[in-house]
DNA sequence: CGTAGTTTTGATGTCAGTCAAAATGTGTGG
DNA sequence: CCACACATTTTGACTGACATCAAAACTACG
């Protein structure tokens, strides 16, 4: 790991506001940006981390994708979420202080390192950044509960279509186009994630497709009709990412 | 609400190691102990909050169980989780400040009431504290993945043996009877829980009965084969509540 | 004892899973 | 640049687990 330590970090991130530095004063993200430390970027399928490793940092996204998965005893795979830029990472390991779940890159990625003894210590000094991540850890929270909705409840067309839906919503958050964007994950990760097979992911899909909401090439989506994919998702919109 | 403040709270409290107390030193519990206030007992079907309500509180559960649960504005609801003694609940209300599910008493219940304004500063004073607090939200964010595993890759009967299983663990960690305990919830709050309809959940207890696994009348439940109900579950053994 | 709520049981239907194979895409070495 | 191997995705036929619909049995409570 490359320790490269940066105090420009964070200031002129055209993320900040996605991401911790959000809602906190400009001498404050100084300080935040000053523990940061870099990493060197990941290539597709290397690990971030792996289910068990002890946590002494959390990993914000710079750039890139990330999916993080659980996986059992006998091998059992159940991927928990996919993340994309601004996101923070490793949350889950507050419980025991050990990650319990692998993360890798679902593309070339970028993060930044934070260190969690340098970030603890910072929390006790700047109550806004204890709010920030404390916000940060309800969101996970209540984004969480959205899966478990989406998983419980809904069709296999309603798990697609909210997908999609979730994705275009937070590409446009992130200043990106809403009706065309790239999916970096496989079918299979799809799949997975919602709780259903690969084949029924690939049907749902080119039934969007025939119903004219979609036009779908591979990893390449172009949303068609994004009142109608809505209208498909119906009553709430989850932030299932 | 019945605003009796009580210093002698948690330090006597049997849940204290299952609550926030849980690493304290005792001049700490008693400082948590000063700002906890009292709240008349619920009845059965009594809201302890509503989703959307401001959060102002956070509630510990002293005897008793409740239900959370998410409703969309077509009245469709899903159950998050059911809570036993020892539960914080509330904690999906810090990214928004209200809180995004509505609770409701499954039983007489007790709560401890945390206001959210004399907790904050406590945590300010004492990093433990909200050391804990952090462990706490941690541990809602694992218990969520285990719900969406089991939703998204489990068969109606591991669903409920996992079910019961959980119940098992969390009653006999509590200090009661891991073979013998009462159903808080009903048929139907089970079903909605896992996904699941009423009949499959009655059906499926049903054959769990025929395979000598458990003996249910109503909400008596008796665990007859814990080692088989446990091979039932296999492999991980997910913290669902 | 009667009404309403809850749970169980039965008959039938359907959505998504499984199995299998073809089609398409991706990467590597010659 | 092509040929080959391998991974991923799509399509089709069939199956099965769970949902749906319907009604009976059981509980609870005034």
């Amino acid at each position: 790991m490359d320790h490269t330590s940066s105090s420009s970090y964070c200031i002129e991130c055209r993320l900040a506001n996605f991401c911790l530095p959000y809602g906190l004063e400009a001498s404050e993200i100084g300080q935040l940006a000053a523990i940061i430390k870099n990493k060197r970027p990941l290539q597709v399928g290397e690990f971030l981390y792996l289910q068990g490793d002890q946590c002494l940092s959390l990993f914000a996204i710079k750039s890139g994708s990330f999916r993080s998965y659980v996986s059992n005893s006998e091998g059992m795979e159940q991927i928990i979420g996919f993340y994309l830029p601004g996101a923070l990472m490793g949350l889950d390991s507050f419980q025991s202080g050990h990650f319990t779940c692998s993360t890798v890159a679902l593309e070339t990625s970028a993060v930044c390192v934070l260190p969690l003894n340098l970030l603890n210590e910072l929390c006790a000094q700047i109550p806004r950044l204890q709010l920030q991540i404390t916000r940060i850890l309800g969101k996970e929270i209540a984004a969480d509960h959205d899966k478990i909705i989406l998983l419980a409840h809904r069709s296999a067309q309603e798990k697609i279509a909210t997908f999609l839906l979730m994705l275009s919503l937070r590409y446009v958050a992130l200043g990106f186009s809403d009706t065309q964007f790239n999916l970096s994950m496989r079918r299979q990760d799809i799949a997975n994630f919602l709780g259903l097979t690969i084949e029924t992911v690939s049907r749902q899909l080119t039934d969007l497709a025939k119903d004219g909401v979609v036009t779908i090439k591979q990893r390449d989506v172009q949303i068609k009709d994004l009142s109608l994919l809505k209208a498909l998702v119906g009553h709430c919109l989850p932030s299932i990412l």
